[in-house]
DNA sequence: ACGAGGATGCTCT
DNA sequence: GAGCATCCTCGTG
C-alpha cells in the first residue's frame, strides 16, 4: 500500500465523524488509518501511518469506563475532578492516560461534548514510516510486534501524556479515510484487560489480521482463571 | 506454546 | 493500600 501525503490529508476524519455513540465509531474506525505527522523542519513532513485492526468501545453507564461514577445522579451534575471529566470533552479530543504505570494509551472522545464516551485504538497494521516504529520499539522483532497492542502503538508513534486532551480533528495526529475503501471483515468479543462490565462484546477487529493484539477477551480469560483455580483445588485434594 | 512475575505511577477507596 | 483498558523476560513443557 503505498501511501501519499497528500491523500492522506485529505481523507481526515473532521469532528462530525465522532460526534456520535462509541459503540458506532468504534467499528466505523476499522480499515481507517491512524497518521501521524512529524515535522523535519525545512517545510517537510514526515508521515508514520497505520491501518486500525482493533478497537473498544467506552460507554457512560459502564462500569468498566474511566467516567463511571463521577456523575452526581441526583443533580446530573459532572464532578470536574479526576481524570475522567476529560471524557466529556467535545468528539475528536485525544484522552490518552498512563497504565499500569508504563503504558500510554490513546483513546479518541465521542459523543457530543457533555456526554462521555471513548474509543481504544488497540492494534495497527504498520503502513508507513516503518523504520521510526522500528526505531521507537527496539523490542518488536517483526512488523507485526511494531503496533499489536495499544501500548505498543503508542510507542511506535511517539504518543504519550503530552497529547492528551489535544485535538485529533485538527492537529499533527489524526485518523483518516484514505485508501480504505474496502469493506472489512469484522468481527467482535468483549473487551481486554478489564475486570467490570466483562460481559459486553464491545471490542471490535478485523476478523483473521495478523495485526491484532495478542490479549484475550476477559470473559474468556475469567473462565480459563477460574478452571486453572478448580483444577489446582482438585489436584491438592488428591495429593493430600 | 504457555504461565508467572516484575516494572512503575496514577486514581480512588 | 489496592487496583489497574500492558508489555517484556525468563522459566518450564
Amino acid at each position: 500500500m503505498v501511501v501519499m501525503l497528500q491523500e492522506v490529508r485529505s481523507g481526515r476524519l473532521d469532528s462530525a465523524f465522532f460526534d456520535r455513540s462509541a459503540l458506532e465509531v468504534a467499528p466505523a474506525l476499522l480499515g481507517k488509518l491512524l497518521v501521524r505527522e512529524l515535522d523535519e523542519g525545512n517545510g517537510s513532513a514526515r508521515l508514520i501511518a497505520g491501518r486500525i485492526v482493533e478497537t473498544e468501545a467506552y460507554m457512560q453507564d459502564d462500569p468498566a469506563f474511566h467516567a463511571w461514577g463521577i456523575v452526581d445522579v441526583p443533580t446530573g451534575l459532572v464532578k470536574p475532578s479526576g481524570r475522567g471529566y476529560a471524557l466529556f470533552a467535545p468528539p475528536g479530543t485525544a484522552y490518552v492516560y498512563l497504565c499500569y504505570g508504563v503504558h500510554w494509551l490513546l483513546n479518541v472522545v465521542t459523543e457530543r461534548e457533555g456526554i462521555a464516551g471513548c474509543v481504544l485504538i488497540r492494534a495497527l497494521e504498520p503502513v508507513a514510516g516503518h523504520e521510526h516504529m522500528t526505531q521507537r520499539r527496539p523490542a518488536a522483532r517483526t512488523r507485526i510486534d511494531l503496533c499489536n497492542g495499544p501500548g505498543k502503538l503508542t510507542q511506535a508513534f511517539a504518543i504519550s501524556g503530552v497529547h492528551h486532551q489535544t485535538n485529533l480533528c485538527t492537529g499533527p495526529i489524526y485518523f483518516s479515510a484514505s485508501g480504505c475503501e474496502d469493506p472489512v471483515d469484522m468481527a467482535t468479543s468483549a473487551r481486554i484487560g478489564i475486570s467490570r462490565a466483562i460481559e459486553r462484546p464491545w471490542r471490535f477487529f478485523e476478523r483473521d489480521s495478523a495485526f491484532v493484539s495478542p490479549g484475550i477477551p476477559s470473559d474468556i480469560a475469567a473462565a480459563k482463571r477460574r478452571k486453572r483455580r478448580n483444577d489446582r483445588r482438585l489436584r491438592t485434594k488428591l495429593g493430600g
